[in-house]
DNA sequence: GTCTATACGGTGATAGAC
DNA sequence: GTCTATCACCGTATAGAC
């Protein structure tokens, strides 16, 4: 913690700075974030982060683009697998999806504050160069409607479902905590069985009786 | 459009000055935002903006607050009205809410934009004086669980389901519209669809079979 | 109440020593 | 590569005329 600076030297100096970033950036967007901040957060001096990144936006830029090419190809690749059955496929996506958010807790931020703003074409980009194929998923669908396995929905929908029961009470999270009064263990707990829950709840809504 | 001079006068430029606000501080938060914007949204001096709402912190607490405290109330008081069934309460929030929000699609916006940082205290404050009484949901999905008409499920979850399934469509609506290629009359019919199928999407996933 | 002009502070960015 | 000192700009806020 004292000797900050030899930290500094063992972990690299762009990658303490880009974690700090992510830190900054997520909490309180471009705009809201300040470079000294950054810096101190970093634990180095502000000209440093100028000096690695030519610019806020440009680090802005980098962190994001960094943040969305590790997060979408997990989930998406995983959606567009033909050889994973729908309800698998479910229950894999949801846990995949939080587990992820979890590990990654400024994702959700970035998210918002991206999409706060006029710039969905980024985040929309990086969808496709994941490699989604939205297709796949879509035609399994309808192939089980048919089939009768599950009843008629309109396959945007379920997807929309999904994402945003995924995401959104990450979103809302201090709007849980605070209304629920959770502590970080009870939310943990909370996301634990919601892990195991929202599958169950997903594939129940759709599956025929 | 060019006398707007005389439009201040009718509509009153506090009122002006708010509409503005919303409008701006909705699509790039508090700290995107520039007063001059504002200003130039409402059709008025940079000045006049200061001379109404001292700061911008406090015209913008001033517009969130009025933002809120007409939009909690109306969703909450149905929610905690006993008299009416589960599966009713739960058609009538999904629509209530859907139109609420294309009617006034600054809220999400706001939404994020306060929870992103660390101002959940705020919203925490409006549930609470909107008369929400969130046992009453919870007593019935209880109710409901025993006598066997729905399948068991913890009460949080379903209503973190809810709110997500409603809200976060908007808050990623220039997802949605770049990624399947919306226009805006298509976007407005997707909203149709979805209070047809949201709500029995959900009834639908905890129903017994 | 509404405007123009201006003061003031904060912040991103650079220069230059080490 | 890392620091200190400094600049230049932009945006909030105010003063003061009308």
């Amino acid at each position: 913690m004292e000797n900050n600076k030899n930290n500094t030297q063992l972990k690299g100096t762009e990658k303490l700075i880009m974690e700090a970033a992510k830190k900054i950036f997520g909490r309180k967007g471009l705009d809201g974030a300040r470079m000294q901040e950054i810096a101190d957060e970093a634990g180095i001096n502000k000209a440093l982060v100028h000096y690695y990144f030519r610019s806020k936006d440009k680090l802005f830029e980098t962190v994001v683009n960094e943040t969305f090419s590790s997060f979408f190809p997990k989930a998406m690749s995983l959606m567009s697998d033909p050889s994973i059955s729908l309800f698998k496929k479910i229950e894999r996506f949801v846990d995949l999806y939080i587990s992820l958010i979890q590990e990654n807790p400024h994702i959700p931020g970035f998210m918002t504050q991206e999409l706060g703003r006029g710039r969905a074409e980024r985040v929309l980009d990086m969808f496709k160069d994941s490699g989604l194929k939205p297709e796949v998923f879509f035609q399994q669908i309808e192939q089980e409607i048919k089939a009768g396995t599950i009843v008629p929905i309109t396959p945007v929908h379920l997807i929309v479902n999904m994402i945003s029961m995924c995401i959104f009470p990450f979103i809302a999270r201090p709007l849980l905590s605070g209304f629920l009064i959770m502590d970080k263990k009870d939310y943990d707990e909370f996301l634990e069985v919601r892990k195991k829950e929202l599958p169950k709840f997903i594939i129940n809504s759709i599956k025929k009786k």
